[in-house]
DNA sequence: TGCAAATGCTTTGCATGCAAATTAATATGC
DNA sequence: GCATATTAATTTGCATGCAAAGCATTTGCA
């Protein structure tokens, strides 16, 4: 039944969207707290974890597109979470730096994480690893 | 270390973003050639299985927002694959039902299934239907 | 040395995803 | 019966995701 696959409950796709879009809406309410959107929180901890980074490697870290990140980056900038710097070496990139705003948003965001942990009641934490495992694999299989 | 929860690494929801988006790049260019997008192909899919359903209920099966499909099946009707149709019993709701040109792209879509499965060559089927019943635990759980 | 190719980033145009407000019509409770 | 609540869709405003085009710089190489 070569139709069968265009069944929707057949969709490894359908179910990445779902589920995508499920857990970014989980995050909003806690993100409006601290006034970021989700791929704003994204950025935050590629920062929290490595900060004066060039944008080419925030773009690498999070996956989130380049010309959205000029957007991104531009809004958090004017929130005052951050700082985009010219590089005197080479003209055509840039560092972002945390400002001591952003650093200290970390605080507030350490709960965020267990708050949206709790939501899970029907997965563990080791089917968690494999889900991102496979997750992990999906990504690579489609990256090239 | 609560802070190692803020890490990149350690993040579902950041494995479901950056999977989603892969997925969703990964359906474009089959896609273009039908002259659809991927929330248009997921509507296409839910009217394949069945056709003449309310819009509310096309909202439910596909999990699009409701917003969002106004404008998606403006589109669609607009490239003449459905129609929208005014219910007189209940004057609220609206059928929606595929046209002939609608109908017949099912043939043209028959192989993107397969054509995407071709891309994984890290997880087989097993490992796929592991992963669609992890997915949808997680939707369960944050659907509340 | 000179110039085309590559790199880093921004801009633009289009299609969502989502919350909130709005409109029209039907269902409910008193 | 009637006001009120609920339901089905649409509209609006904002923030991306993405492809493609554009710009400034820097590299690479003949």
């Amino acid at each position: 039944m070569p139709f069968d696959q265009l069944k929707l409950k057949n969709q490894l796709c359908h179910r990445l969207y779902m589920a995508s879009n499920s857990i970014i809406r989980a995050y909003r309410e806690p993100l409006n707290a601290l006034d970021i959107t989700y791929p704003q929180y994204i950025v935050m901890m590629a920062l929290w974890e490595q900060d004066e980074v060039t944008i080419a490697e925030l773009v690498r870290k999070t996956a989130i597109d380049g010309g959205a990140m000029t957007q991104i980056l531009k809004k958090m900038s004017d929130k005052w979470l951050l700082e985009i710097i010219k590089d005197d070496q080479d003209k055509r990139q840039r560092f972002v730096k945390l400002t001591p705003k952003g650093q200290s948003l970390k605080l507030k965001a350490v709960d965020i994480p267990t708050q949206i942990g709790c939501k899970f009641t029907s997965i563990d934490s080791e089917q968690t690893q494999q889900l991102i495992q496979l997750l992990d694999l999906v990504v690579m299989d489609l990256s090239e």
